[in-house]
DNA sequence: TTCCGGCGTC
DNA sequence: GACGCTGGAA
């Protein structure tokens, strides 16, 4: 079966799971932030941190007059008591700085530059950056760049291997091309999708004590 | 495998 | 007081 032969039949176990998610959810429009530059410092900020105090952290950075890359640059010794709120507040410090310095430096902190570049080689930069791994990389090509790559995170793994769809420890490449493969090659899902299976594993498929009775999912399980 | 870490929720 | 949080590095 050809891959555009998925579009429009829900054939695939991932593409019937994204249905459900979606109709019972509904649109989570993603990525929370005004700007590509606003969704750069979320996705480095909430790295295995909640949403909320990510965004405590995003909004001291903004009081301040800063959310931009030529200005953060410029005052990064200021960055590790604006996002204190956020977790690993010292290591995301260096993280973010040493993404802005390749940001600034190469591309002028510019999105409109950066945008230019084919997806591959924009990931292989990214991920020469430290703090910035496959999952964070991808979310920035994804959400703030508007590039079609899926994001593989923590949700993603236990909620598909729940259903026995995956093994959870599967690479992080191997386990992105095999969702891709499964899925219509739209950014537009894959977008909605990774928000989708995170409010999902949130409110459901918890670590401890999953809700399956309740979960929209809960009739696309397995049987035991 | 362990460390990084503030902040809600239970 | 313990747990978990839209991970990544060493």
């Amino acid at each position: 079966m050809t891959p555009q032969a998925n579009t429009n039949s829900s054939n695939t176990a991932f593409l019937k799971i994204y249905k459900k998610l979606y109709k019972t959810l509904g649109p989570q429009r993603w990525w929370p932030g005004d700007t590509p530059f606003e969704i750069i410092v979320g996705a480095i900020l909430t790295q295995n941190t909640n949403w909320h105090n990510a965004s405590l952290a995003i909004e001291k950075i903004k009081v301040a007059g800063l959310l931009h890359p030529k200005k953060l640059l410029m005052e990064h010794r200021r960055i590790p008591r604006l996002i204190k709120t956020s977790g690993f507040y010292r290591m995301k410090s260096k993280y973010l700085r040493a993404f802005l310095k390749y940001y600034v430096g190469k591309y002028d902190g510019r999105t409109s530059r950066i945008v230019k570049k084919n997806t591959r080689a924009i990931r292989h930069e990214l991920l020469k950056i430290p703090g910035i791994g496959p999952e964070t990389a991808d979310s920035i090509l994804l959400y703030a760049f508007d590039k079609r790559v899926f994001v593989v995170d923590g949700y993603t793994r236990r909620i598909f291997s729940r259903h026995g769809m995956i093994k959870s420890d599967m690479p992080y490449d191997t386990l992105q091309k095999f969702i891709e493969s499964n899925l219509p090659a739209s950014t537009r899902i894959y977008n909605e999708f990774h928000a989708l299976l995170v409010r999902a594993g949130k409110e459901y498929c918890r670590k401890n004590e999953p809700l399956c009775t309740t979960c929209p999912l809960g009739e696309l399980l397995p049987r035991a």
